[in-house]
DNA sequence: GTCTATACCAAGATAGAC
DNA sequence: GTCTATCTTGGTATAGAC
């Protein structure tokens, strides 16, 4: 009877209404990011963004006259500056490296679970499957993953760790937690991503330290 | 003017035509797993398929009367096998685990290049942004990684390591490789596979092993 | 088992009133 | 800036001849 197959879309909680009402543009992106984050792209339609953030067609293209492409661009975007400030405060938070990591998958695991495992990395889902035919989403993608690099890169220096060291250690911790994301998600299971941590964590502390360490 | 943001699908090469030819369900599977490794489920159509593949619409549907998820749970399962031979026969090719994985993750790097960056894990692409809403999808993923995880933890036992140890670095090695190969199809680079592989050789490397090890 | 035609719906995008 | 109506194309799926 029915023409495409209907899939299940929870949507159970709504992410609480802010204390200032928030611009349509705002809206738009912050909606498109998080249905993204959970459908992928094609998986997500401008009409479903539209009417779940409450905005109307026109106003869809009149922010964003690029069409999906640069919504897409926007939304990756977004939820690039929304990990960067979760990896900032949850590394601040703790002195060693190894156990902020391990404070971090813990802070993922939670959040999965929360979800009922459906809210992944923000960019992933977006990225794939269009990584080879739309260069902007992938480079808006690539630029997500160098930004939290970084985050972890100075992390890692501001600990005493070798500059090379602590370079390539970043690009691992972010592989491990983005595959390890990814597990938890498929799996259904906090274990990936606790596992990782624990692994993150010993593999960090293989590496010298010089003493003036902060 | 065009009314669909039109997507390059380079699809440059024919997997070179196999002695014995294949049965009309073979050749769509393989063809519906390679076009959703590619671009995702709801990136793929079935009319897509039965084209490439050689198939009229109405085979598509006399081997796969569950239409399109039915056929991306056997696209799944065949990446799955796919996998699990690529995995074996590496694997089986350096005694030590370590260096096994490294070979491995050059491997994996190899032939992300070759395909020009667009050909990643053969189930995360279809899995993702389905998982919530497709169970079935999402099953034969969760499968997918436990046969890999399987694997990998035959080998580190196979080289001498506790059970827990080896039971869990699986997990971390199977999740590290994912994430790798991961970053390394977005920022079109060989580097987080090849960091993947020496950081995790070093990670094993820090497990005691009996001595008794073939 | 294979093929063609087609029903039915949703997609992205645009036009133009307000 | 917002809204509605609409165009066109593509999607999944089915029917039924051969």
């Amino acid at each position: 009877m029915q023409t495409k197959t209907q899939r299940s879309r929870p949507d159970q909680s709504e992410p609480a209404a802010p204390a200032t009402p928030l611009g349509t543009r705002e809206r738009i992106v912050r909606t498109a990011s998080r249905l993204m984050q959970r459908q992928g792209y094609d998986g997500t339609g401008i009409k479903q963004i539209s009417t779940e953030a409450g905005a109307t067609l026109g106003s869809m293209y009149h922010f964003f006259p690029g069409g999906k492409q640069e919504l897409a661009v926007a939304a990756i975007r977004h939820g690039d500056a929304e990990f960067v400030d979760i990896l900032g405060a949850v590394l601040a938070a703790e002195p060693d490296p190894g156990a902020a990591i391990r404070a971090l998958t813990r802070s993922l695991a939670e959040g999965l679970r929360a979800s009922d495992w459906i809210d992944g990395c923000p960019v992933t889902a977006t990225a794939l499957g269009t990584a080879a035919g739309l260069p902007d989403i992938q480079a808006a993608a690539a630029e997500a993953f160098a930004h939290w690099r970084e985050a972890v890169l100075a992390k890692l220096i501001e600990a005493g760790l070798a500059e090379t060291d602590a370079r390539e250690l970043a690009h691992t911790v972010i592989s491990t937690l983005e595959g390890a994301e990814l597990a938890a998600q498929v799996t259904r299971s906090e274990e990936p991503l606790l596992l990782a941590g624990t692994h993150l964590t010993r593999l960090i502390d293989t590496y010298p330290r010089t003493a003036d360490a902060g």
